[in-house]
DNA sequence: AAAATAACTGACCGGCTGGTCATTTAATCC
DNA sequence: GGATTAAATGACCAGCCGGTCAGTTATTTT
C-alpha cells in the first residue's frame, strides 16, 4: 500500500526521537509549572504537552522533582554564564553599568516564561529543599555576587555613598524579582500597571538614592 | 470515687467549645498554612493542631479553601482598619508619616507568622482564584491607597519629586513584601541577613531618591 | 526479510487526602 | 436523674495522581 512515506509524514503512531525529548519535555514542563504552580501540574498533561505519554517521562526523568531541576538548569545556569563574561569585559560607569544589566536581563526575562521561575521557586521552596539550595546556590547568589562586585567598584570609585553592600544589592533586586512575581500571582487581579515604567523609575530611584549628593550624571 | 471534679480539670475526652472553635482553627491553620502552604497543609493535621477532630473541622467550616478565607479575613482586615484611622488623624511630616507607618508595619509583622501570609497569597493565588481578589480588594488595595494619598500629598507640599504616584509606592512597598516572602521561602537556604538593617536602609534610600535635591531633613 | 533492539505506550496500582456520617458523649432541661 | 439536645468523634469513602511495567511498534542489524 504505502510506499516510500517521507519521514516528515509518516504515518507512524509516534517516531522514536530521544535526542529531542528532555529539551521538549523540559519546556512543556516550564510552561506548565509556570501557568499553574509545581505541584498543580499534573504528569500527563506535562506528557500530552511534550506530545508523548506518561511513561515516556518516566524514560528521560526519574520523577517530577527531577523535571523542575532539570527547568531551573537547563533555562537560568547558561543566562548567568553568559552575564558574568559581559560583566567581566565591561569598560565604563559604574551606573551605566548597572542600567544595562538590569535592562538587559529585563529585556530577556519579561514577557516571557522565564519571568515566572522566581514565583515557582519561592512558593515551592518549602516543600523541595534540595530545588530551593541549588537555586539559591546556581542563580540568587551567582547574581548577587555579580552585583556586589559592581556596587562595590561604585564605592571606591567614588560615584556612591558608602553603605552596606549586601544590603543595598538586595535593594536592587528586590523590587524587579518582585514584579516578576506579582506577574505570576496577582496581577490579574490588579490594576494594568506598565513594566518599563516600573523598571525605569526603580533605576532612577535607586541610583538617585544611592549616588553621593549632589553629583548628577 | 472521682466527685466534684472542677472544670479545668475535667477527665472528659472533650468539651463543648462552640464559641472558641473557629479563632483556634484559624490559629492552627495560619502557622500550618506559613509553614508547609496550603495545598500540603492536611485537614488532619489542622484539626490535631487546634486540638480537635478532623469532623469537628467541619461542623465551623465548609472547606479548607474556606478556612483560607476566613485566616486573611481574621488576621489582617483589623490590623488595616487600625492603620487606616491612625493616616486619618495624623499630623506632621509625610517623611515622618511613611516611616512611622513602615517601622509600625514592619513591627508588628515581622516575627510573627502572619508575616508568611504574603508569601501564601502569592502562591496558592493562581488555583484559588476568590482568595486572590479578596486579597486584592480588601489588603492590596487598600494599603496602597493609603501610602498613595501620603506621597501625593508629599508631593504637593513640595517634600518630593513630581514622579509618577502609582509607580513609586509599588516600589516602596516591594522591598518590604519581598523581604517578607524571602523569609517563609529561600531564606533558610541564605546567608543571614538582618530585617532592621535592610528596612532601614530602604527607607533611607527612597526617601533620598524620591526627596527633591539638595534637600535634607 | 526476519531477528534483535530499544523507544514508546497506556492500563493499572497503591497510597493518600478532602470530605462524610452514623455513633458517642458532654451539657442542658425538666 | 432520666430524657433531650447538640458538640464532637473517627472510621470510612471516592477519586485523584505519581509512578510502574508488560506489551507494542518503530528502527536497526544481520
Amino acid at each position: 500500500m504505502t510506499l516510500t512515506i517521507p519521514k516528515s509524514r509518516c504515518h507512524c503512531r509516534w517516531r522514536r526521537r530521544k535526542e529531542a525529548r528532555p529539551e521538549e519535555i523540559v519546556e512543556a514542563a516550564l510552561a506548565l509549572f509556570v501557568e499553574k504552580g509545581f505541584s498543580a501540574t499534573r504528569m500527563a498533561e506535562v506528557a500530552k504537552q511534550a506530545g508523548i505519554s506518561k511513561g515516556t517521562l518516566y524514560l528521560y526523568f526519574d520523577s517530577k522533582e527531577k523535571i523542575f531541576h532539570a527547568v531551573i538548569q537547563h533555562f537560568i545556569t547558561p543566562m548567568i554564564d553568559e552575564v558574568e563574561t559581559l560583566v567581566k569585559n565591561y569598560q565604563g560607569s559604574t551606573e551605566a553599568l548597572i542600567k544595562q544589566l538590569v535592562h538587559g536581563w529585563w529585556g530577556s526575562i519579561w514577557n516571557t516564561p522565564l519571568s515566572g521561575i522566581p514565583k515557582l521557586v519561592i512558593s515551592e521552596a518549602g516543600n523541595f529543599p534540595d530545588m530551593a539550595r541549588f537555586y539559591m546556590e546556581n542563580v540568587v547568589k551567582r547574581v548577587r555576587s555579580l552585583l556586589e562586585q559592581i556596587i562595590q567598584t561604585g564605592v571606591q570609585r567614588g560615584e556612591f555613598r558608602d553603605v552596606d553592600i549586601p544590603t543595598v544589592t538586595r535593594l536592587l533586586m528586590a523590587p524587579i524579582i518582585q514584579i516578576n512575581i506579582w506577574a505570576h500571582s496577582l496581577r490579574p487581579y490588579d490594576d494594568p500597571q506598565d513594566g518599563d515604567t516600573y523598571i525605569n523609575l526603580h533605576i532612577d530611584l535607586f541610583l538617585q538614592g544611592l549616588k553621593k549628593h549632589g553629583q548628577n550624571t
